[in-house]
This record gives structure tokens, C-alpha cells and sequence, in this order.
RNA sequence: GGGCAGUUAGCUCAGCUGGUUAGAGCACCUGCCUUACACGCAGGGGGUCACUGGUUCGAAUCCAGUACUGCCCA
């Protein structure tokens, strides 16, 4: 780091400082109200519903990113005259959120079964609340325009009205039903989960062979199994029916070893021959493969696991051990008594927990399920039709290979924090689903009545976000109004948990698709391509980037580095990035409020009779810009609109045009033409960038309102700007460049040659084209401030001074003297180095030209481009050979 | 095992329907506190575009295969 400064005693020059300014403004907009949506006929409604953060999150970078590009969409539409409305809230997070209670009351020495039910809740759901207040409060940091008035919380008494509504629509539509089958079971969290729920970890492990007898025999038949305690469930063995070694021993029996149960030997095509010994061991309670098996030939369901994990009486000795410290005496005693054939090592995918991690065990069970295939169908229609579209695209596919393979989804969780089953029997046995515990049995008008005790997957309440936020399932005028949201933006993980479900809940119960498009952006890693996540303690804190950067910074340095549907890679300094470029933006604009003279600028109406050639350039350049973010806004293609914008701002803004504008001396005011055209292209530049840092643009915006009083309060509602072609000119952007080529190339020249950047040097150009004389003549003063040169002469005539060192543009030479200072020994390389370069080139051209192939097929216009660069590049050669020679001459 | 992405400068990435001397930011090197900005200015070095074939007058770009990386599903 460069620890020379010159600010420590200079007042005047600071950098922006973004703390107080975002506090004052963010609390600004709200006491105005911007963010709150209306119902308003004569505008079209934007909408957005947000990605509900659980509870248990304390906001992460994930946060940040997916909220910040909501933040953008949302804005730009607001600007744009959309009556905009972005609904926050939080998510109850079942699972979870019941498993930090718990952890609290095992820290005090209670359980919640202790606690009992009623006390429990209470206690969960003041933390939820607690929480949920907390991370939104986050969010508000970070700039987000939500709707704050309505914010909304999965477990909030109208949303949970709405899931009522659901589960009793579905179950009399004979959608949801009651399953007694094999459901992943979370022995440390205690609750079967649904498939999508389970994560697959790849782990090492065993695949071990045993021994089992034939019955009134002395031979063995052996089974490979990678979960050999589950054997003490065994009811079967299998083999195919296909396979010529093995099917004669069908319909004998096997003993079990320890147990000595006997096993009848049974014939299914499901047996695989190549895997193992082509012997299976068949377990219906803790296998859903076996399962099938015993439904197929009545085989006996014997579970031997507990809920917590541990062994239960029908494993006979090991009752009570952990599953896993079972399966290390099992083996023990089964190699002891010879059971043990041999042990391989084997990698197999296990299935663990997303919330907790700890391995998953298919576990036999009672469960409510939603038979998902006919929910689908329109699903899958709406993207097929196109009226549901992914960006990047490829997410189409992933969609639709979950939803033409759709399973059904099992949504009853042994948990007590979340949306109670709403299920109720009746001791007659009757299955009662209603809003509210019915006073009597329908059937037999009985009141021995009970509620189902589970209840429902967190994802049941959060499929209906789209519409529970607006009211439904009352004809609320909000759900008329906003419904359908207009585009969902999140990370590619919950595909088939949320965005796949919401699709298939809003053509369900509201009749319409909740979103046309779904924005998916990849998932925040740490610089060595590492996820973030808490466990690992890789994360950044997006609060201490707001305190050490700013919000503006964090929020255009996350979309910069995000690129476009990938993953972003992210440290620390990343986000100097986004506060240098804040920071400059600031500084431009300090530069041209400070250079105002007497006459007030006007930022509304451009001086078009006293425009110079800069002015029409900056302004062509700016409708470029303009085009070139609104296509890339359509497209979803946020990461290239900043960088598109932020290259303009510096590049072309700060760089080029502001270095033109500069008046000769300190302190003299900008001429006023130019003065109105920065000061309307400032003003366009903080449009364009307030979505993405909407801080600075409203601070900057407040400090030109002094110069300009019919100025807009603030660039929340725009408007957004125009595409014109007014300024649009290619020529005059051609011609610009050229005046470009002669800066940089005398640049180059004076810092190669080391001249001191503050001595002044002349520069002799040789015109070798009439327009580029012409323009050179004409806009001289361009070069003069810009290359610092001190005395030009520019001619068809002008013939190389001694001891200069000498360039080549298209249409002109140009020669800087050097006496005194020049290395000819370093100008000689310089040059050699440029002839080399150009040789080459000509040589690859040449070949090209005397290709017959290539004239002959090749379109005429490219034929003609190529035989233009090569007299360009013959041109350039000669003069270098000549330059060089004369060098020699020195 | 199946699917989807990706492989371009030291790092992170652009490069659209094939014709550029292959770009940007960061990092690096040189010189600068020059009228806003050292969170800055100016200049510079750095890539056989993963590999192998093919299509074509012409391939980073299209096609096929191989290798590796990541994600998802089984």
C-alpha cells in the first residue's frame, strides 16, 4: 500500500465517506414512503416477492448478492414508472429454528417434552420473531427498497390460514394421502425429511462380506453390504431370478447369523447379478429398495431402529448401542465366529441431513405425502410454452428432468415448531382434515377427538409465498393487482425445494404462474474457490464491508465480480473495487460543481449550436451507453451492464472528457456548453447507476439540485433515461479516436523516453491523409493539454527534427523532440520492437492475400478490409525503416 | 452410472450468430502528490485461448472425442 499521501493537511480533498450519507439517506426514504407499493390503475405493477431468509440466518454474502440484485431490478423498474413493490419477510424455518431451542434447553437441563408443547412454542416463536426483526433490519443496510409495511413471516396468522387452506384443498382432492412407508429419517434432528432435502456426501467406506448358512446345510451363501446392522432386520434374501449359479438355492431358507432367524431365499428381478456376490440381504424397514422387495413377496417389517438412532429391542443384544458403535460390535463378533467372509473398501454416496449434516437413515414410518405428478404437468408446460424463463437458460433443463421424474413429496415433519397437520381422529377411527378441531365426529359423533401431532415441512408454507404475501386465499385487491410477481431472483440450490413448487402451487390454487422469469445467480465462494459457509468460518461479514466500504461498495463490487450465472470468487479485497469506483464517481462530480461559473448550468436542454466535437462525443458515447444498459437489463445481464457503465463513467466521462473540459488555469470556471453537457451527463450517469448504488447517485443528485432547482428530490422515481439516437454518430466517434491515437501515442513516447511528466515537449506531425490534417489542425488544443505539448507544427511538409523520437498513426507521423534526452539506443529497440510486430503482421496478411482459396470465397468486403490493412501496415513499415535509419545516422 | 456447467494473462472473468495484432479488472514493473480523485494519473511487461482430431479459404469461436474441475440427480 502506498502510504505517501497528501491529504493529511489538505482539507479540501477527501475521500467520499459513505457512512453518514447512507444512514441520512436510507432513513430519508423511508419517512418519505418510497418503497411502498400502491394500487394504482393507471401504472403497470412490478413485483417481487423476496427469497424469505430463515430466521436461524444472520445475513451472509449469498444475502447480500441475491438481495442487491433484487434491489437493482426493483429500482430500475421504479425508475422506469413501474408502480413498484418489493415484499420482504422471513421464513419460519422449522427444523432449524426447533433445533437452537433445543439446544438451549439442553444447555439449561430441560428437554421440550419437559417443557411441554404450549411453553415451547411460546418460547420459539418469540426467538423466531426476535430473529426475523434482526435479519431484516440487516437487509436494510444493505439500501434494499422493500416494502417494509408488509412484511410478511411464513408463520403469520394469515399466511398459516393459507396453508390450511391447502393441505384440506389437496387432501379432498385425494392429493395428499397417508403413506406407511420408507421416508429418510434425521435421527439427531429427529424428523423424516423429504428426498430434497437430503445432500449426498461422497464418503469412504466399507463394503463387508457375510456369511449367512443354508438351512440343514453346511454351506454359506455370502452378501456384501455397506450397512451390515441392518442385517439384524433381515427377512429375506434375494437373488435373481435370471442368475444360472444362484437360482437353485430360491425358495430354501438362510439363517441369519446371531440372531439365527431363518430367512426364505427369494427370487427378484431387482437383484442386481454383477454387484457384490449377487446374493442380497433383504431389509423392508430400512430399505427402499427392500421395501418394494417385501411388499412383492409379504415379507415381515422388522424395525430395529429407534428415533434417535440407537438400536431397539429387536436387535437383541445390541439394544440400546448407537447404530454406529452396533455396527463395530456386529462386525466384531461376526468376524469372531467366522462369519465374516472378507472386508473391501468402497466409496458410496450417503445421504445426510441439510440442516445438520449427520447421516440420514431410510426409516420405516407412517407420513403424510402430496402426490406430485398432476401438479406438475402445467409446470412443465409453462416453461415448454416459454412462459416461464430461466436465466442462464441451462436452468430450464435442470427444471424439467425434476419435474418429468417427480416423486412425491412428503411433507409431515416430527417436529412441534411450524404449521400443525390440521388432521384429526376420531377414536371410531374417522380421518377428519378441517380448518379447526371439529366439536364431534362426523361419523360417529363421538368426541374422543385428537390432532395429528406433526406437522408440516417448512416448504409447505413457503410454496404459496408468491400469493399467501398478497392476501390469499381472501380476494385481496392486492393479489389482483401485483399477482403475478414478475421475476423470482435466487441461487440454483433451491431449484426443486422452492422455485419448482411455487410454479406448481400458483397454477393449483391461484390458477396462474407466480413469476415469468427466474433469475439464477451463483453462490458466493471464498477466494480459493471454496463455498462460504459458517461452519468453515470462510465468510465475510457484509457488515463489516458496509462499515469499512459502504453499501454502494459492497453492492457494485458483488454484481462486478458475479459473473453472469457462475459463481462468484470473493475475499476481501474485492470490494476495494466498488469503493474506488464510487469514490471516483464522487470526485468527478465534486470536480464539475466546483467549476461552475456564474451562469448556472442547465441540465435539461442541451446547447446544441455551441457544442465542440468532445461535447457531441461524450454525448454519442452516453446513447451508446444508454442502448447498450437497457439491452443488457432485458437480458438479466446485470454483471455486464455495471462493467459496461462503469468503463463509460471512468473511462469515457472522467478520463477523456473531463481532462478535455478542464479550463487552461486552477479555478477558471468550465465554459458553459460543456458545463451543461457534463452536467446532463452526470446527471444520466447517477440514473444509470442508481439501481446498483443507489447511496452516492442520491447524494450527488442533492448536491446538483443547488445548482439545477428543478432537479427531481430524488432519482427513486426516475426518470429512468430515454433512448435516443439524437447524438449517435460513428463518424464523429471515429474521428475522436483518432485524436486518441495521437495522446497515446506521444504518451507513450514521453514516458518510454523517459521526459519528466512535468516538462513540456513540442511534437512535429507529418500529415499523410487530408481529413486526418484536417482534424488534427481543427481540434489541436485536444492534444496540446492532453499530451502535454508545448509548440505543435502539423503540415504535409514537416520533415523529422533531429534527435526525436518518432510514431506512426493511421494518416499521420508524428516526431517528438528530444535533445538532450533522448537514448537512441533505447529508441532503437522501441522501434525494432514496433517493425518486428509489424512483419509479422504483414507476412500473416500477405499470405492471406496470395490465398486464391481466400479471394475466391471469402465475401468481397472482407477481401477489400484486409487488402486495405495491409497497405496501412506497408506504409507504417517504411516510415519505421526510414525512422530507423535515420537513427543509425546519430 | 446419468445430466448440466466450466477449462482464455499470476488471479477473477469478457470475447454474440467463425474474419481483432485475443480484451478488462486485480496483481506485477516504471515514472508521477499534474487544475476532482494516491480509493489517483500516465506508461509498460505478460496468453502456442486444456488436449486431439474434423468442418472451413479462415476456428478461442462450429462439430466429435479425450482429460481435468464444479454442481445436480440416481
Amino acid at each position: 500500500m502506498n502510504t505517501k499521501t497528501k491529504n493529511n493537511d489538505n482539507s479540501k480533498a477527501k475521500p467520499y465517506d459513505p457512512t453518514t450519507v447512507e444512514n441520512r439517506l436510507y432513513a430519508d426514504w423511508l419517512k418519505a414512503g418510497y418503497f411502498k407499493g400502491e394500487i394504482k390503475k393507471d401504472k403497470n405493477p412490478y413485483s417481487i416477492v423476496i427469497p424469505p431468509p430463515n430466521v436461524t440466518d444472520i445475513l451472509h454474502l449469498g444475502h447480500a448478492l441475491n438481495n442487491t440484485i433484487q434491489d437493482i431490478l426493483v429500482r430500475q423498474k421504479r425508475m422506469s414508472g413501474f408502480e413498484a413493490e418489493w415484499v420482504p419477510g422471513a421464513d419460519h424455518a422449522g427444523i432449524a429454528t426447533q433445533v437452537i431451542v433445543e439446544k438451549q434447553l439442553k444447555k439449561e437441563g430441560t428437554t421440550r417434552r419437559e417443557l411441554g408443547r404450549d411453553k415451547f412454542l411460546e418460547r420459539t416463536t418469540e426467538l423466531a420473531y426476535r430473529n426475523k426483526d434482526q435479519i431484516l433490519n440487516q437487509l436494510k443496510k444493505i439500501g434494499c427498497s422493500c416494502d417494509w409495511e408488509r412484511t410478511r413471516f411464513t408463520i403469520d396468522e394469515s399466511l398459516s390460514r393459507a396453508v390450511l387452506k391447502v393441505f384440506i384443498h389437496l387432501y379432498e382432492k385425494g392429493l395428499i394421502y397417508r403413506g406407511h412407508r420408507i421416508v429418510n429419517w434425521c435421527p439427531s434432528c429427529q424428523t423424516s425429511l423429504s428426498d430434497d432435502e437430503v445432500e449426498h456426501e461422497d464418503k469412504q467406506g466399507s463394503l463387508w462380506y457375510i456369511k449367512y448358512k443354508l438351512k440343514g446345510s453346511d454351506q454359506f451363501l455370502t452378501v456384501a453390504t455397506t450397512r451390515p446392522e441392518t442385517m439384524l432386520g433381515d427377512t429375506a434374501l434375494a437373488v435373481n431370478p435370471k442368475d444360472a449359479r444362484l437360482k437353485k438355492y430360491v425358495g430354501k431358507t438362510a439363517i441369519l447369523p446371531i440372531l439365527e432367524r431363518e430367512l426364505p431365499i427369494i427370487a427378484d428381478n431387482y437383484v442386481d447379478p454383477e454387484f457384490g456376490t449377487g446374493v442380497v440381504k433383504i431389509t423392508p424397514a430400512h430399505d427402499p429398495n427392500d421395501f418394494e422387495i417385501g411388499q412383492r413377496h409379504d415379507l415381515e417389517e422388522i424395525n430395529i431402529l429407534n428415533n434417535d438412532g440407537t438400536l431397539n429391542a429387536n436387535a437383541g443384544k445390541f439394544k440400546g448401542m448407537d447404530r454406529y458403535e452396533a455396527r463395530k460390535q456386529l462386525i466384531k463378533e461376526l468376524d469372531k465366529k467366522g462369519y465374516l467372509e472378507k472386508t473391501e473398501n468402497y466409496d458410496l454416496a450417503v445421504g445426510t441431513c441439510y440442516r445438520c449434516h449427520q447421516d440420514i437413515e431410510p426409516y420405516l414410518s407412517d407420513q403424510w405425502f402430496v402426490k406430485m405428478a398432476p401438479l406438475a404437468k402445467p409446470a412443465i408446460e409453462a416453461v415448454l410454452k416459454g412462459d416461464l424463463k430461466f436465466h442462464p437458460d441451462y436452468w430450464s433443463k435442470t427444471y424439467l428432468h425434476w419435474m418429468e421424474n417427480i416423486r412425491d413429496w412428503c411433507i409431515s415433519r416430527q417436529l412441534w415448531w411450524g404449521h400443525r397437520i390440521p388432521v384429526y381422529y376420531c377414536d371410531c377411527g374417522e380421518v377428519i382434515a378441517a380448518e379447526s378441531k371439529p366439536e364431534k365426529c362426523p361419523k360417529c359423533g363421538g368426541t374422543e377427538i385428537t390432532q395429528d401431532e406433526d406437522v408440516l415441512d417448512t416448504w409447505f408454507s413457503s410454496w404459496l409465498w408468491p400469493f399467501s404475501t398478497f392476501g390469499w386465499p381472501d380476494k385481496d385487491p392486492l393479489l389482483e393487482y401485483f399477482y403475478p410477481t414478475k421475476v423470482l431472483v435466487t441461487a440454483s440450490e433451491i431449484i426443486f425445494l422452492w422455485v419448482a413448487r411455487m410454479v406448481m402451487a400458483g397454477y393449483e390454487f391461484v390458477g396462474k404462474i407466480p413469476f415469468n422469469d427466474v433469475y439464477i445467480h451463483g453462490t458466493v465462494r471464498d477466494a480459493n474457490g471454496i463455498k462460504m459457509s459458517k461452519s468453515l468460518g470462510n465468510g465475510i461479514d457484509p457488515l463489516e464491508i458496509i462499515d469499512q466500504y459502504g453499501a454502494d461498495a459492497l453492492r457494485i463490487s458483488l454484481v462486478l465480480a458475479t459473473p453472469d450465472g457462475q459463481d462468484p470468487w470473493i475475499s476481501k479485497n474485492t470490494f476495494e473495487i466498488g469503493r474506488n469506483f464510487v469514490n471516483k464517481l464522487f470526485q468527478a462530480s465534486r470536480f464539475v460543481m466546483m467549476r461552475t461559473g456564474d451562469e448556472k448550468p442547465d441540465i435539461n436542454t442541451i446547447p446544441e449550436k455551441d457544442l465542440i466535437l468532445v461535447d457531441k462525443w461524450i454525448l454519442s458515447r452516453l446513447e451508446r451507453t444508454i442502448e447498450t444498459t437497457n439491452k443488457y437489463f432485458a437480458e438479466f445481464k446485470l454483471s455486464a451492464a455495471a462493467k459496461n457503465l462503469y468503463s463509460f463513467t471512468w473511462n469515457d466521462f472522467c478520463s477523456w472528457y473531463i481532462e478535455l473540459i478542464k479550463p487552461d488555469q486552477p479555478g477558471q470556471p468550465i465554459r458553459k456548453a460543456s458545463l451543461d453537457v457534463a452536467f446532463y451527463v452526470l446527471d444520466k450517469i447517477l440514473r444509470l447507476l442508481h439501481p446498483f448504488i443507489p447511496f452516492v447517485t442520491e447524494e450527488i443528485n442533492g448536491r446538483m439540485k443547488e445548482f439545477s432547482p428543478d432537479k427531481e428530490d430524488t432519482l427513486t422515481f426516475g426518470p429512468w433515461p430515454e433512448e435516443t439516437a439524437k447524438f449517435k454518430d460513428d463518424a464523429l466517434e471515429a474521428s475522436f479516436e483518432s485524436i486518441q491515437s495521437v495522446v497515446n501515442a506521444v504518451r507513450s513516447i514521453r514516458a518510454e523516453m523517459n521526459v519528466p511528466p512535468g516538462k513540456r515537449s513540442d511534437l512535429h506531425v507529418r500529415i499523410t491523409d487530408v481529413e486526418m490534417g484536417k482534424l488534427l489542425d481543427t481540434y489541436q488544443d485536444y492534444f496540446r493539454s492532453l499530451a502535454k505539448i508545448n509548440k505543435l507544427y502539423i503540415g504535409e511538409d514537416i520533415k523529422k527534427p533531429g534527435l526525436s523520437a518518432s510514431g506512426i498513426i493511421s494518416g499521420a507521423e508524428i516526431f517528438v523532440p528530444l535533445e538532450g534526452l533522448i537514448n537512441i539506443d533505447s529508441e532503437k529497440t522501441r522501434l525494432e520492437k514496433e517493425l518486428a510486430n509489424l512483419k509479422t503482421q504483414l507476412e500473416k496478411l500477405s499470405k492471406k492475400l496470395a490465398n486464391s482459396d481466400f479471394l475466391k470465397n471469402a465475401p468481397s468486403d472482407v477481401v477489400e478490409k484486409e487488402k486495405t490493412k495491409r497497405i496501412d501496415i506497408e506504409e507504417r513499415v517504411e516510415k519505421l525503416n526510414t525512422n530507423l535509419e535515420q537513427l543509425m545516422g546519430w
